[in-house]
DNA sequence: TGTGTTAGTTTAAGCGTTTAACCTTACAAT
DNA sequence: ATTGTAAGGTTAAACGCTTAAACTAACACA
């Protein structure tokens, strides 16, 4: 079965194939009302259907984006287990399939390869997702191609970011907990990068006890990775080694699941003996138990927004998009895991 | 920057373009080692990178694989958000990555459009998991491309799959609680669709039943939809209208998860009142409080075996795959959610 | 001496698009 | 009658690669 091309059209529509082109890419003013419609039918009576990489090696867009995320620690595998990645993948690819557009899902092996990748298919463009790797960044430049990071505070205005306030983020869960009545808050958390997402929750929880003039002990703060094992783990110690913490605020929901079964394990009940606050509000949030309190980004509004920014560049280009960094919107979503501290 | 050609390479090595292409794709026996040292040598110090979409074009491999995964009820998003396809994705990104494939992961529409995608991109093959829209198939036999399924049975040898024995699985789950003591067990499941994943599982339960010579009560049996609302929901039923229900097969994680937190709103303690099992063994299943008690496979696994499966059928043709269809091992993954039913 | 044969190399014709540049008309303005 | 211009079409080169077919040189064989 021959693949029928823009020429079977052209011939059938009696016209050029240049005309067909133009009918295509809907280039006003190029053609006539009438040629347009003979195209039209022609191409319906064929059941034509363009062919990207001939599209793409004639130099126009390949309709073609990289999302890229995070691999596991033994860098065998996305982190799409992480269900905060899931999510915004699914924004992401909601929008781009709307508009016409494909993604190609990768991961990145230490930060190389990457710029390979985007030149071999001609890539569009670009959506980077929580890589930390100075490297990989000054590749990315390098292909000229519109990009939109999350999650990633590289301080370089040559990329487009879409960015929730963390700082804030932090502030309103440390304040939920101060507010309960706790002054003993933990914080559990992964590694405290310079310029990170986790830096800025870890300022923010810092603002809202020194507001609320509580003393800021570093004895509270457990910092490690981003992960449920983790959060076991930092739970167990909290239980063995300060039993006057009564709340902690894991800066990821990930992490206050491990807290949570950590403080089970350790035969402390929650809220009642000590309170628990999380971040992102991934699914398993309100689906856990008891359901977890936790501060709420629509994490699937943000990979659309990502994806929606990053297709104005595209197609307007850079210039068109205000430097006005798209900032998503976030809000406490209180279950379960908080309790007033009744003193006894 | 002009873009560095294969002619470029070509120039510099003091050789015909044939020539580099015969060394770049590994034409053994068209090339004396001499050029092609002379060409690997040209080809790095130029930081020569292929162009895909040439190649593509020129009648060969596009290296690019479509992966569809089903989409949530209203056909907005992809369900990524469940941890089984996450998985499946993670495994099978890992595999086609380090055989220099890349994935276009998206959802269709309604079963519409994807023969468009592949047609369009070139696709060399394609992972189809959870989709059972009838039509869908038969345009997918159209596009002349390996093809791998995942969990959809269809009955059409045409298909490669790699699937579990879901039957088994159900057995398995179903034995268990028998095992513990449990007569009274209800089944909360997905649709029952002919020849579908749930239906397999729903005939395990009914032989473990039978060969236990317990009566099989169709008013234990809750058929609606896989998610954790469903879940939530059977079980409000089952704590409110069959008391004497002591143990609950829940088709899938998620739905297990929903019939844990049901459970608990309704006054049941879990395992001690009624137990429960689940299937799939999300990585949820082992953080959710208490752990759960499944049938575990190893999606990750199952997802690399179906990308190797068509890598496999993609270079060395169809008939070089045995038709063994693959089947990947189940075991129960024991934790706290059952519970020894004794008499009182 | 001619004739194969083999191994290695090159030539050049595509693959399906896009698009700059060119060619017609038709019509208006001079 | 000539020129200008705009609108609508067409031609053909280019994009970067693969590969069948043609070519060459070196060697062995009768």
């Amino acid at each position: 079965m021959k693949r029928i091309t823009i020429r079977d059209v052209s011939e059938r529509a009696g016209v050029s194939t240049a005309a067909v082109s133009y009918v295509l890419n809907g280039r006003e003013g190029k053609v006539s009302q009438e040629t347009a419609t003979k195209v039209r039918r022609a191409v319906a009576e064929l059941n034509y259907i363009p062919d990207f990489s001939a599209r793409s090696l004639a130099g126009t867009r390949s309709k073609l984006i990289g999302v890229v995320i995070p691999q596991t620690e033994d860098q065998k595998q996305l982190l799409l287990q992480n269900p905060f990645y899931s999510e915004l993948v699914c924004g992401i690819e909601a929008r781009l399939r709307q508009s016409g557009y494909h993604m190609i899902l990768s991961g990145v092996d230490k930060g190389e390869g990457y710029l390979d990748t985007s030149m071999q298919r001609n890539l569009d463009g670009a959506i980077i997702m929580g890589i930390y790797q100075e490297s990989f960044y000054d590749d990315l430049k390098r292909v000229k191609v519109p990009i939109v990071l999350i999650d990633s505070y590289v301080n370089d205005s040559y990329f487009q970011t879409v960015s929730i306030d963390d700082e804030a983020g932090g502030y309103m869960a440390t304040k939920l907990l101060i507010d309960n009545g706790h002054s003993n808050i933990a914080l559990v958390t992964g590694l405290i990068r310079k310029d990170g997402v986790v830096e800025k929750r870890f300022l923010g929880y810092k603002r809202a006890l020194k507001e609320a003039g509580l003393f800021y002990n570093s004895d509270y703060v457990f910092e490690h990775s981003v992960s449920y094992e983790y959060g076991q783990e930092a739970a167990a110690a909290i239980a063995a080694g300060h039993p006057e913490i009564t709340a902690v605020f894991a800066s990821s929901d990930l992490v206050a699941l491990g807290v949570l079964r950590g403080l089970s394990d350790a035969g402390k009940r929650v809220p009642e003996d000590v309170s628990v606050v999380g971040f992102d509000d991934i699914p398993v949030a309100r689906m856990c138990n008891p359901p977890l309190t936790t501060v709420r980004q629509n994490i699937v509004a943000r990979g659309a927004m990502a994806a929606d920014r990053l297709l104005k560049a595209i197609e307007e280009g850079e210039d068109s998009l205000a430097d006005d960094p798209s900032v998503a919107r976030l809000e406490m979503a209180i279950r379960q895991t908080v309790q007033r501290l009744t003193p006894n």
